[in-house]
DNA sequence: AACACAAACTAACAATTGTTAGTTTGCTCC
DNA sequence: GGAGCAAACTAACAATTGTTAGTTTGTGTT
């Protein structure tokens, strides 16, 4: 690990994102979260703000890191097959090392308030991009002629859903599912 | 229509379904509720014994349609590419007939309680039958040989999420999402 | 020994929660 | 016009919610 030794907040942070996982941010009250954590609920309040924060925290650190990634995906100039295993790596890699914070951001972000606007645009905004690379394949006769929409919903369900699974499997090693997903979800569309 | 008209009860699950959707079970009173339907939360109590069974009625009821469905497929004689396709059609007709109660199925499940044994049950089950079509359907050299677990999870990731996806689709032909959907998700699969 | 400071605590708050009890309203049928 | 009944109402409850204020504890530094 690169980075310094987890503080308080960020284990608070951490804590919170594997119980919303469970039981989803609404259900989660401010006293389990200390329970869990062995403290009071009044004492979390010396290390975050709000509850709602904590929800924020949790997701807009995983959007942006999407967000990121797909930039950096969309910057370089490998073609369409190569560009659609990149972002199904880009989703294994996220899945694994933050499965609890995944669920939050596909379970909750609903419950975002301030910070909602700015995630659905981080969203659109993504969405938006592999729209256009699977667009371009189909140009390119790179990929099958199939509805572009369809196929984006559904390998965007597909590695959406990664943090469900992702737990159940023991040590997962993240180059062979990101290949084993590649497989499933490009063959079919390979010309 | 062969059902007789609804009953006030029917259109308060109805309704609660809708609100569970969009905010999830916890995040919904009984006060939101009562407000969409125009009347005051203890007035619900006429109709309902409790906001728990509302969820109940709605996540089993659906639950129990995949089951039977399922059992359909599993006793006739098609093939494996045949039934495959028979699976998602299941999954689009419930998905387009009752989209805020597959909402509610998916999300707030674990809220059941009482019944959340039977969900289980009934799921487990569902996904062990999945599982034994796919499964034969590689015995008998009828679809490529790929870990069952990664298809299974990648086809079901899909259906489960078609209820975000239609709702976006205005008028949508059942048979024609039922076609595309099986273009990607089995002409990949297929030998 | 005194200080500083992070991190815990107790006590309390105002608001919101699901739900119950008992009552009123309005329609239908004799 | 009165009986029956479904379906609304008002009022209230005990519990739980997120959060604040002020205080204590413990550890390391001067």
């Amino acid at each position: 690990m690169s980075t310094k030794t987890e503080t308080r907040k960020e284990e608070i942070i951490r804590v919170a994102a594997k119980l919303f996982k469970d039981k989803g941010y609404s259900a989660v009250t401010m006293r389990d979260l200390a329970a869990e954590m062995g403290i009071k609920a009044a004492s979390l309040y010396n290390h975050i703000t709000s509850k709602q924060t904590i929800l924020q925290e949790i997701i807009i650190a995983i959007a942006e890191e999407f967000t990121q990634g797909m930039n950096e995906i969309i910057r370089n100039d490998a073609n369409t097959i190569e560009r659609l295993k990149q972002i199904i790596g880009l989703h294994v890699r996220i899945a694994i090392d933050n499965a609890d914070g995944l669920a939050a951001l596909n379970s909750d972000w609903m419950h975002l308030e301030n910070k909602l606007d700015y995630y659905l645009e981080l969203r659109q905004n993504y969405e938006s991009n592999f729209l256009s690379v699977i667009n371009k394949g189909i140009d390119n006769n790179e990929i099958k002629q199939i509805n572009p929409d369809v196929l984006m919903f559904s390998m965007l369900s597909t590695l959406r859903s990664l943090y469900l699974w992702i737990p159940k499997k023991g040590a997962i090693n993240q180059e062979e599912l990101s290949n084993a997903l590649s497989l499933i979800l490009i063959e079919g569309i390979n010309i």
